[in-house]
DNA sequence: ACATTTGTTAACCATTTGGTTAAACTATAT
DNA sequence: ATATAGTTTAACCAAATGGTTAACAAATGT
């Protein structure tokens, strides 16, 4: 009955994980910060999750499912074209603006541990392009766009949308604009990468 | 005079501590590990470079310096802009095909410490921006390209060529290609992805 | 020849780290 | 109230890790 502390114990270990996780990656991460971060003592890490890899993969599934969503829009939607990349753009960007971490944590982990990507393979709600790859083949064999390969398309959608919240810190340099104005930059983004893709298939 | 062995400990350290901290990080890298592979004690490590963190940034500003030039070349060569582009994005996959590590480990430690590239703009041959910019405002100006920021289509040049390597797990996951077709997906590139971007921005 | 500097090693050390244990506390059921 | 199952903690442990030391070997200068 009493429902006021609810889902305590477990959900403050996974929230504190994630951001500990997200911030310093699996092997930067500390047991004890954890702990701390949760407000506990660290042998209820243990209690709760049995080692640090399971709780980094329960704290990684987590974050992958996130994604997760945002992928299959681009990909299993049952809209034109044009309307998913203009959608999955700004939604992208949008969602993560508010979770910044969360892109180049997945993408890291990946590339130090690749064999996971099987595991999440398994996963259900998986994106798979194959009915994005349908789309773009009869785009393409209508006329409608440029001949282009549905896996450099994608590709290329993924690069535009991802990579300028990993390649921050870098591209801040290289540009040479403060925090504001990259976030502005950002922002304008979630039109100006579409209309970009856009540009480059039409006829 | 005699050169048979010239350049030896120092560089073989190096050498071994490239190989090691570009797979395993600044974090995941172990002193023991880079001594194994450098065939030495592990106290010779101190007695050339003083600490992990020394050894590190030798290890990650040789690294940057292999790119940087790579990067000059979009920003400070004197020719056309569609011919920047093109020979960028060739040469950049040709040079990333042979060192598949390098991007991701400099973007990922400069995530991990975004400071540092403060640091990195100090030293000489640091790309800049300004002339690209000049370049891709005036072409604005006079109408042959499209309307779009230089800041953008920098940010759009390096997503699309550095991504496709970064990404690479999770892509190959998503497009559900072996490592053998992702490969030619990449030697493709080396002429789509100017392709892309030049029909992108031409009226 | 020999003294001095430079290079290299084995053994050692303090600290950190993931993980364990046994006891204590809390709630729940009987 | 009291046994029982679940939760939490302090103290502990073995292994790993970055770094140091002191002795030894190899060049190098005189």
């Amino acid at each position: 009955m009493n429902k006021i502390k609810d889902t305590t114990t477990e959900t403050d270990i996974l929230n504190a994980a994630k951001r500990i996780f997200q911030h310093k990656g699996m092997v930067g991460a500390r047991m004890q910060e954890i702990a701390d971060e949760a407000g506990i003592n660290k042998a209820l890490l243990h209690y709760y999750f049995r080692s640090k890899q399971l709780l980094f993969e329960a704290v990684f599934k987590m974050a992958f499912s996130m994604l997760a969503p945002q992928l299959n829009e681009v990909m299993n939607a049952d809209t034109s074209l044009f309307e998913k990349i203009r959608s999955f753009s700004n939604n992208y960007i949008s969602f993560v603006i508010k979770h910044p971490y969360l892109p180049n944590f997945v993408i890291q982990e990946l590339n130090r541990n690749p064999e996971f990507v099987q595991n999440l393979i398994a996963e259900k709600n998986f994106p798979n392009i194959v009915k994005f790859k349908k789309q773009v083949n009869d785009k393409v064999a209508e006329g409608n766009i440029r001949h282009i390969k549905a896996e450099q398309l994608f590709i290329n959608i993924m690069a535009l949308n991802i990579f300028p919240f990993i390649g921050a810190p870098l591209l801040k340099g290289f540009t040479n604009v403060n925090d504001i104005t990259y976030q502005q930059l950002m922002e304008d983004r979630k039109t100006e990468v579409a209309d970009f893709i856009i540009n480059a298939i039409k006829i």
